[in-house]
DNA sequence: CTTTGCGTGTCAGTATTCTGACACGCAGCA
DNA sequence: TGCTGCGTGTCAGAATACTGACACGCAAAG
């Protein structure tokens, strides 16, 4: 299909590897939460409020990374589903902490087992070691960029 | 801000690092792309048509992680601002081999200065043998889930 | 030579996300 | 006490990307 007579060095640049894998990562999950009505998005926000409750609409936007805006409409669905409750009423500044129902919970089950299986997949053919090194290198990776974004 | 009373295992989810990761390195790229008037998504262009000149539409788009569809908008914006070029025929089939122009060159060099300078900051803090392993890491995850995503 | 499969470019419509901007509430400082 | 900085929720508009579908051309199989 390709040339592939000057095959450089795209395939040696970190960079590109990385938003290879979070690419190809999330088609997986997609395709896996894809049966179960969710989209990764509506995952990580569910996921992020089961093991977080009572998050803020900013504070889930920023685990998910999405901007404010698109967590709140997203929000906005999962409420009128029936899987988030939102308070009407501010209990202190503006602040609308958010919470699990019963139903969300339950959705959320199935779509963690099957991101699991995503994850596990991925992680075949790595030893121990392996993702040991991949943590402590990405944590790595993510504390230099973030240093240089917000402080200078 | 947050109650950080339940720090769960989000840290250590190596999918997790991964999105976060790629988006931090975005978001950095990004932001060092803004003064030049490029986004990523242009960038990634350019550089794979320097890269492998003569790429067809499809070809770019998957080597971009854009749709064909989206690809396409994105050419007929650099075609009419004159960074690249496309024969208004198809020398063979339907393919319509695209090239970078000298103004689009030029440009991408400034480009991928800027973008360089952040994958060095990113890697800082990183041994040789780490960028080793995280290659060959990153390559692995790849395949696994590849592999499982076309053929199971 | 005909036919089937595959990849491609393209059109249309939809959905999702983002940027920009506004007002509000809390915390710290003079 | 009054004020400034920061974070938040929300509204509106625009940009971007995606899904679905179509016709065309090449290549391999009959």
């Amino acid at each position: 299909m390709s040339q592939d007579g000057t095959g450089v060095d795209l395939e040696t640049s970190l960079g590109y590897l990385l938003k290879e894998a979070s690419s190809v990562l999330r088609a997986a999950m997609e395709e896996v939460l894809r049966p179960l009505g969710m989209t990764v998005t509506h995952y990580a926000c569910l996921e992020l409020l089961a093991q977080r409750p009572g998050l803020s609409n900013s504070e889930l936007a920023r685990g998910a990374f999405v901007t404010r805006q698109s967590m709140n409409v997203l929000l906005q669905n999962l409420e009128r589903e029936g899987h988030v409750t939102r308070p009407a009423e501010a209990p202190v500044g503006k602040v609308l902490p958010t919470r699990l129902t019963p139903r969300g919970r339950r959705s959320l089950e199935k779509a963690t087992a099957a991101v699991r299986s995503v994850e596990v997949r991925m992680l075949a053919g790595l030893t121990e070691a392996d993702q040991a090194a991949a943590l402590r290198i990405l944590r790595s990776m993510i504390r230099s960029l973030r240093d240089g974004d917000g402080g200078a």
